[in-house]
DNA sequence: TTAGCGATGTAATGTTGTAACGTGCATCGA
DNA sequence: TCGATGCACGTTACAACATTACATCGCTAA
């Protein structure tokens, strides 16, 4: 039986946990960093997608990313490797990938790994997202209650934010 | 010749709540049920998609409906036609989209309103499912905490199953 | 009868994702 | 210096998933 610690869980957002938000070239560079950090290199091309990715404020799908990376290079960017690019970015933890939106979404502190809980509004698309450790913890331990191992939580919930209620 | 479906679904989480967890041709009564009592028909399209839909303990996607229904029918069956009727099922909560797979499952027993949390098999692709109604509470209080309204979970666990561990 | 409507059929197309294989380039030890 | 190795990236093709527009069929209410 798994006890309820996530009643009430919200009101606990953020509370025990400082992140260090970026934004801009502090992210890029805070990217940069962790990149390397895991032992990857940080080439042209993956900066280029990080950069790109960045701008978006909704998830992007490959072939957004692509588009922009090919104008702004002035060469053409294959899908394909933007998607090699973006794996690596998920396993690395510089990026998601929203899967109830087949698209991606830079991490805005990577660096911290967390189980994140991302809001999508059905009507502008945008994408915020919450860290809430109890209640990510609460879906883990109810996973591995059930058998489950290697367990990767994938939490999103659908909706209309507050702008577009 | 219906193979149970879901026969042993995880169901041991929810104390308050009895189920009615339905297979074969007892599925296929409460699911007819329950689309009729949604004010729909249950045509013999219909009754072959939610057939066939109920007989894979995996995620389906609708191109695999498409071919079982085919087959069955001795006639091709557009994934355009299954897509439609798979839609209506999701909404009238016969059927579950399972957005981390790009697929869907029947739901065992329609006709009780939930929001499911999957655990899909990373290795053998079968899913069963909790309901944790104090979890997916948390869940919507925190997205409604951020603003959002009409608030749709997606709670999908990814990893590896007891049997693939 | 016939106009309307809901369900399904048909065809085409759009979107997302992977596989297979090639090329260029940096590094490193013989 | 030379080849061997490994990695990043390019190119092509294709597989898988999803939607659009419009046609047809059968039922039923006017």
């Amino acid at each position: 039986m798994i006890d309820p610690p996530h009643a009430n869980a919200y009101i606990g957002i953020m509370a025990a946990h400082h992140h260090h938000e970026h934004a801009g070239a502090s992210l890029a560079h805070a990217a940069e960093a962790a990149l390397v950090g895991a032992g990857e290199q940080w080439t042209d091309m993956r900066s280029d997608i990080f950069a790109v990715l960045a701008t978006f404020e909704k998830p992007a799908s490959a072939y957004d990313i692509a588009d922009l990376v090919s104008q702004k290079r002035g060469k053409r960017v294959a899908p394909n490797s933007v998607y090699r690019i973006l794996d690596l970015f998920v396993t690395t933890n510089l990026a998601r990938r929203v899967e109830s939106a087949n698209a991606y979404i830079a991490n805005s502190h990577p660096g911290c790994l967390h189980d994140c809980i991302f809001l999508i509004c059905d009507s502008c698309g945008t994408a915020t997202h919450i860290d809430d450790d109890a209640l990510t913890m609460s879906v883990r331990a109810a996973a591995e209650h059930a058998g489950f191992a290697q367990v990767r939580p994938v939490i999103e919930v659908r909706g209309k934010c507050a702008d577009c209620d």
